[in-house]
DNA sequence: AAATTTGTTGAATTTGAATTCAACGCCTTG
DNA sequence: CAAGGCGTTGAATTCAAATTCAACAAATTT
């Protein structure tokens, strides 16, 4: 046995992470193995079925990303602070983000997979009820004065910052990740009536 | 000779769209050749690389779905009923919206195919453009007031089309045409200050 | 410390797709 | 209508990945 039994789950959930974000959905088995330092009969023996590692490991992505910003939100109480953070955190940081092009490799293929899509779906209401419960509490404490109901604004929220996920990712010469936070403020100033200054 | 040699190429594309529309970036070349209703080595006849095909079709296809946006807003003046057609014309159907289907699988391969991302990037960037003049046109005629300058405001409609085309495309139980166009709408009346009504 | 279980390898096998190509029918041209 | 090239097929070959499994090593139990 050559490693603890607890992280042995983990080091192929983030195998197959890796290997799916370099390789795409159609990602073989001996990339995965290559990725995860063993050979592919190894991962049968824990996977016998590979779509299962992936959709656990797309799973286990998806659980990563949202709890990172729900964390990076830990400690802040202005709403307007708040709102900043999260759509900063929804953004990757350049095109070589792993997390994001992970999440992009999965919303191609979610057009043709039901289950990718299932889990791709609950992602986006997730972040929307996150969204939603910031321009709420927002609004109830007088901060923002929101130009529509919460979960439109959210749901725009969402997909703006989705779709800029993908055109960072393309390389898009003049939106990187800073831009299109720009891009996404506007918006989120238009549509709470507040200013929300970009820096803290 | 089986056919006309003008269509043979187009007949080609047009299978290697479907193809990709239903297989994904990862199509087989045998599928492509089923789809044209030949056998594998009649498509390595005309395109020793599959991937130069795949290119070309791709290529068309988005020449396609943009000229359709172009000649659905033919003939359409008042620039309110431009916005309104364009918002529309941007979003699939259904979920099986085959043209959409084939952006959505190209835009997941964009992260990791340079070829494909150029692409895609250009797509976007004659999207932004053509909001950008139907919204100009506009704010000259005194119709639009805008909320503030029209490639942000173009960047940003054209990213939630682009976001809702996947939510479309994943099945998102509320999310629907017209649910979407109604979001994106949401967005457009804020940004021009314009009551943009639904029907024509 | 022997026996058992767990995890892993590497080689052999199977599977399936890509590639190559000789042969053939159809269309065009001389 | 004969000759030549074009487009296509289907069979043979090559190539690459998935799958299987006997054997082995490390950990665990007794």
């Amino acid at each position: 046995m050559a490693r603890a039994k607890s992280t042995r789950r983990t080091d192929l959930l983030e195998a197959a992470q890796r290997a799916m974000a370099e390789h795409g959905a159609g990602v073989r088995l001996n990339q995965v193995a290559e990725e995860a330092g063993l050979t592919s009969g190894a991962i049968l023996y824990h996977y016998p079925d590979l779509q299962d590692l992936l959709v656990d490991a797309n799973r286990a992505g998806m659980e990563r990303f949202h709890d990172a910003r729900l964390k990076a939100l830990e400690g802040i109480t202005d709403p307007a602070q708040r709102l900043v953070v999260t759509i900063t955190s929804g953004l990757p940081i350049d095109e070589d983000d792993e997390e994001v092009r992970l999440l992009c490799a999965l919303g191609g293929e979610a057009a043709r997979n039901t289950v990718y899509a299932v889990l791709l779906t609950s992602l986006y209401d997730r972040q929307v009820a996150m969204y939603q419960a910031i321009l709420e509490s927002g609004a109830a404490q007088g901060e923002f004065v929101l130009s529509g109901d919460a979960l439109t604004i959210s749901r725009n929220l969402v997909a703006l910052e989705d779709a800029y996920g993908y055109r960072i990712m393309a390389g898009h010469p003049t939106l990187d990740h800073d831009a299109c936070a720009e891009l996404i403020l506007n918006y989120a100033r238009l549509s709470t009536n507040h200013p929300l200054p970009t820096e803290l």
